[in-house]
DNA sequence: GTGGTCTAGACCACA
DNA sequence: GTGGTCTAGACCACC
């Protein structure tokens, strides 16, 4: 699998799992049908705990990502993408909100956002040469 | 004070009592030398155990947002507000650059941020109103 | 452990855990990655307080020694033995010119600093052999 | 007086006001038989309380620095330059022996330290210049 | 099992 | 009065 966990980042290690499942989900490197490594394997590859894992599928089929059939595995869910897209959009409409807030008390002009965007993506250009 | 604690909010209380003092800080509300109200004052207008206050001014006192002394009291620190405000600059380009990552994987324009950023502001504007 | 309490020390508790464990990071005993005992294993063995050996990893956290992910444990961080090791010199810089300043108004000599160090390591080998 | 008390230096006030004292004594400012501010002229000239500076003055009593005569006021003592001397050797002995243990724990060398005494010796003249 | 938060309550040093 | 330390004990999330 594609996942890679990390002690630095501090979420904790179910939610590592799920965002980047999610994520593998939105940018179509998993496909509806699709099937998923089994708890015990990616526990394996993982070197977490089995529960862990557990923990994270389940999660994943209660927010309707994957479907598990005991006995078969678990399978990517045929997802409406474009709900996918408008919760994510709705995450990130949280995030603005709280940047915008917090600008308003530093004193940060909407320039000095600019000029962080532009600098964010000529990084990231550079990094992708 | 002006503090105001929330139990629907998820971070724990005394970050909150933190958060909500740096705030006052850069908003210029609480300025150096000015003097916090004591623990056990705070404590009880905010009916929360003297420990959980003492936690909060302890983080702060670590962060150099104030200073206190045994006796004396707590007094908000000298304290570069050109310094906060670039803190704050390089907390908001880390989030930015999520969003951007975000917005790549889910095929999110920039269209799609701006017409956010506008609702934001349109709603805010009303709630001022 | 290695963690040797004393109620003749004057520092408190959790200081005297905190700088024993950043003298075995420092020393080699322990390295980056390798876990320390749990909270409650360590207040057992010290006979101490769970809050107090709290106490001592948050500040070992706070301070960039070891890393804490709750679940799992408490591990050595990834520390920069050569960075470790000027800010020692910076400390130890600070106190020298303490003690010159104070040498100069009761009118020590350099020489009476040198018989000094001659002492104090002549005792420290007698008491190794 | 001389006497500067710091908000920013960790040792509480009456220390901050003894030690002061002590210097001067020391350095021969204060010499036997001169007259000290009296408690309540030093409180106010230090805006500090009353009981703190009882407590420097009984401290320094106590210690054999100076000798408080009701109704007349507070004088230095006549007091053994040689013993004073003595006694700071011994502090000063006591910290470079903590010194020399840490430079083991750190690989800090003779030659580190001799490095650092220079530099803070060719700092300190050139402040004097 | 692990750590994280919050509680109530005691004792000490400092002002 | 102030803050600093230490205690016992509860409840929660994570592994």
């Amino acid at each position: 699998m594609f996942i890679v966990l990390s002690l630095l980042n501090p979420d904790p290690m179910y939610k590592q799992v799920t965002d980047q499942v999610k994520d593998a989900i939105a940018g179509g490197i998993l496909k509806p049908g699709d099937k998923l490594p089994s708890i015990r394997e990616l526990s394996l590859e993982l070197k977490i705990s089995i529960i862990t894992t557990k923990r994270a599928y389940s999660d994943l089929e209660n927010e309707g990502y994957i479907i598990t059939r005991p006995g078969l595995g678990s399978f990517v869910a045929d997802i409406n993408k474009e709900k996918l897209r408008e919760e994510k959009l709705a995450e990130i409409s949280v995030t603005l909100l709280k940047i915008i807030k917090t600008t308003e008390k530093f004193n940060i002009t909407r320039d000095d956002i600019f000029t962080l965007v532009k600098e964010i993506e000529e990084k990231t250009n550079e990094s992708h040469r």
